[in-house]
DNA sequence: TTGAAAGCGATACCAG
DNA sequence: CTGGTATCGCTTTCAA
């Protein structure tokens, strides 16, 4: 009979049985308009036959593109970089592309950047969310001629969605001091990593910002620096509440944070908003849920804005120039009820 | 001088560069000892002056290999969802694979079919999320002799990762008999696709058998189905909670409805847990911060494990014998605020 | 319109 | 130990 049908059917098997060379299938596969109606059929016969379906792989290498848009993400385990990566999936969905995700929190820092950027041929595109690339890592993706765009990290060298930090921060620490609150204290991330963005740092500028604007005196004591997580900004928070002069207000970096400053509250005995005001940073789902008042930032937004800016990049072939256009969205505060004036 | 750099250097560049044939590049590159000292070093500097990272498509191709595992969850808008990748992600971050992310939801089924089993060579190994594949792509899954691990949905074929849905369905509707509960309604999702794996009918088969054991009568108008979302499960809610005979407990076949039970409590003005005790299932994060008690089901851990196996099978290569072991998470009841005695 | 052949960039076998 | 060459499966000139 025919040969055996070692592993899956190839290029080479369908042209075969239908007789005609592979460059013909391939103008079959591709959709090229120059192959005569009966030979097509007897190509789509041979497919069908053979249940033929193209390698991908091999498709990659001759083309030379992959199909892929690589997403690194520090901290997947944080709601607002999921909430991101869901903006992200929602345009790639409705693409050719699919999505590769590289978590840098589960990994180790040395492998992960030996592996990510090996070659920046594992995907056509990456889009950085919330990390700022190291400057000899930025040179190997030029060098590659790879299409990046930032999201929530700022850079002079690529495009980037971002957002006004430092108004944000402001904007929160001017909702508190409108309500009559002057002993506000604000909760925040530590200093950051290499790779991670320090938008924490910006909000704080903000906050330092409102207050010098209301002639009001920075406490040095108020302002507390711990990680993104609930559990540990509960920790300082505690800390903060026991001061002899007490914070009537807390502003905190994120929602997450806030959330562990609403926590401490209660385990202190400590009401809210009576006795102690608390906004939060992002708006993720949750926020909405509690009823705290938080700046909300279009996160989902940010995430598809990215992908459609890298997805346009990538189209554009690697020859075109980039100019590394800033784009800002909006932020606004949302006020709920972790906030009143001061008891 | 030398050949001008059109685009990042090959292996070839660097075995002319280094004046050895590409086989000995190769060699070195894949850290095989049979190659002398000086040869390595000649090779090793080449590499260093061309900057030369090897290309993974090509690599891919001639392997036969991707290392990639590919993720396919339907609806990754949901927590549960995202929790389990959270578990898939731990464990990738720390093996040479990386995680290629297939949202069905975002994407029209057609394509999504034809795109993601293509082949089955854009990943080493496919982890299914919450949905049973059609027999069809079961067949040509085995075809290809792609490793697969279902979590979250049974299947003959594959082996699984799951809970006793039955089981979760019936400690929460016993919890609320015990509770002294006879008006007891379930707010379930809608029948299923043919993609999606149908828990939520699981968890009512646990529900009514719980009624029946406690000698309870079931009454049809107690059993609502919706989607997922709390919005829509709010809506359902309201229509219950308006019954001539209202429920004085309603157990949701997911946290995210349960939310919903909670809003719509809420917008009716009855109290929760006095006049109306609502139980959800999964546990995801927010259950905890809003008290909701619910049927605790290891999410990430599900994700973990499920990749632990596959990263097994896909290790044990293609030939070996694959039974479909059926692994069987824990389920329990966590008791929180949501719950209490009928007033 | 179509077939043959040359890449794409690695791995691996086979002589030497 | 090492170089040469076939191979992986597809796309794309280049002639015919």
């Amino acid at each position: 009979m025919e040969t055996l049908p070692s592993g899956p059917a190839t290029i080479n098997d369908v042209a075969a049985r239908a007789g005609v060379g592979v460059g013909t299938v391939s103008r079959v596969l591709n959709g090229r308009t120059n192959v005569r109606p009966v030979t097509r059929a007897k190509v789509l016969d041979a497919i069908e036959a053979l249940k033929y379906r193209p390698s991908s792989i091999a498709r990659n290498l001759s083309l030379r593109r992959t199909h892929v848009i690589g997403v690194v993400v520090p901290f997947f385990t944080s709601h607002s970089a999921v909430e991101r990566v869901r903006g992200v999936a929602s345009v790639l969905g409705r693409s050719p592309y699919d999505l590769m995700l590289f978590d840098i929190e589960a990994e180790d820092r040395r492998e992960h950047a030996f592996r990510l950027f090996d070659r920046g041929d594992r995907s056509d595109g990456l889009l950085l969310l919330s990390l700022v690339p190291p400057d000899d890592e930025v040179e190997r993706l030029r060098a590659a001629r790879l299409p990046c765009v930032l999201v929530d990290a700022p850079h002079p060298g690529f495009p980037s969605i971002v957002i006004d930090d430092v108004r944000g921060g402001e904007l929160a620490t001017k909702h508190l001091i409108e309500l009559g609150h002057r002993l506000i204290a604000f909760v925040g991330d530590k200093p950051p990593d290499p790779f991670r963005f320090a938008s924490s740092r910006d909000r704080t500028l903000g906050y330092e910002r409102a207050l010098s604007q209301a002639g009001i005196e920075a406490r040095p004591e108020f302002v507390r620096e711990g990680t993104q997580s609930h559990q540990v900004a509960r920790g300082i928070a505690i800390d903060l509440l026991r001061l002899p002069q007490r914070p009537t207000a807390v502003f905190a970096a994120s929602d997450a944070q806030a959330l562990g400053v609403l926590e401490a509250a209660r385990i202190l005995g400590i009401r809210v908003p009576q006795e102690l005001s608390v906004v939060g940073f992002d708006d993720v789902e949750v926020a909405a849920l509690v009823g705290l008042t938080t700046v909300r930032q279009p996160l989902f937004e940010s995430g598809r804005r990215g992908a459609e800016l890298l997805l346009q990049l990538v189209a554009g072939g690697a020859d075109q120039v980039v100019e590394p256009v800033v784009e800002q969205l909006p932020v606004e505060v949302v006020i709920r009820s972790t906030t009143a004036a001061p008891g």
